[in-house]
DNA sequence: GTGGTCTAGACCACA
DNA sequence: GTGGTCTAGACCACC
């Protein structure tokens, strides 16, 4: 079952915290290839924002090939395929590792205490 | 010595780079307290782009408590001080850790090597 | 309702006296929590001033966590925390108070006429 | 006897510092009227800044009346005048209020606490 | 419509 | 020389 929360107040936008969750749930193998997804509208009214927030978090799932749209019937996840090159992923995680090192170590933090956060979050997500 | 490197066109913007990699800098002891940075008219003139961009970043250090400003003599590497509570320190680290677990998950990629980027990036960080 | 005005000319900075009397109005209470606060260009339009010197303001107010931005929407009151450390906060009081005396002492004021002038302005504040 | 302290990383100017702390030091009668002042060179060489510095604070002490100049003998504690009206100098007194009292709510000091660090200033001032 | 970033260029204050 | 403020105007992202 895909369970959603979106957070208005934080700087992640919305349409992101959506795409976001999503790509884990599909990643982590909770929603299996064929599945459908809550359609844009019941799924805007569930989450209580714009539904062309939720239709653009759509369109990006779609363009990055995890999501297909069959005019009509719906949003369903789509075959698995790796869209980026090794080397492109590897680049995209350091790039998105860097910033949150930069952050944590001027908060004062050491690298094991960083370790510990991205562990609890990850049980936070298990849980969930 | 402080060697900083901006992408244009990346989605973070520059400023924020700036900031990152002083921050880095700064709290990985690789510039020493009381150390001077680049003035923000030559450092934008290294990178070239505008001075209020550096300036921006600069301001955004000096919140942070991690640099102070002299009027006429330029920024210097702060002392180091507790600044944040535990719990916004906390909260901060997650807000910081969360898109990034985010990010990297839709990549595909699991915890374990999530973690093994963050000691690469710190052991980076050393060697520099 | 909020009310701001601007002094130009004046020696304390455009943006600085937005940050103060806003500032004010939700630490005395004025303006509630979760309120927006209006928007960078009807407020910049309204002090006739630059759009840039309002968003400064704002993202001043940001960094202290007085005020939160949603993107599209708008800035919001935000949700009082502790952010600062008791260290902290007693640190920047000091920084505040200081000037404040030296300058009334230079005008000639007694202890007694500041803390008269103090709780005057309290007053004020709490009618408005 | 004339003690003067200069705090270089301060947000106040150094010039600024020194033009408060004379300003106090004649107002509360430390020095009495017809005093020299220390020259600008031994002033800057014992608060180890530069002359100018000293110099342009003597140049505003003298434009606000407080000390006069004699050519080639020095700087000298002039005949206390008023300068400024009592309308005038409760406005400044005001101006100078305001963003103190901004910065300390939004730190979430109250009116007694406030007035509690303002004492404990006094009582400090009164010390050294 | 909202905020966020960046540029270009001006003027002032400080050391 | 240094930083600090402000303006004018552009382009983008988000809702």
């Amino acid at each position: 079952m895909l369970q959603i929360q979106v957070i208005t107040g934080s700087k992640v936008p919305i349409y992101r915290q959506v795409v976001d969750q999503i790509r884990s749930a599909i990643g982590s193998g909770a929603v299996a290839i064929g599945q459908p997804l809550p359609s844009v509208r019941s799924l805007a009214g569930e989450l209580v924002v714009n539904p062309n927030t939720i239709a653009k978090a759509y369109a990006a799932l779609v363009a990055d090939g995890v999501v297909e749209s069959q005019q009509g019937r719906g949003y369903f996840v789509a075959q698995r395929r790796e869209i980026y090159t090794k080397a492109e992923r590897t680049r995209r995680l350091d790039e998105a590792v860097g910033p949150m090192v930069a952050e944590a170590l001027s908060l004062g933090f050491s690298e094991q205490e960083i370790i510990g956060a991205i562990s609890k979050h990850f049980q936070k997500l298990g849980k969930s």
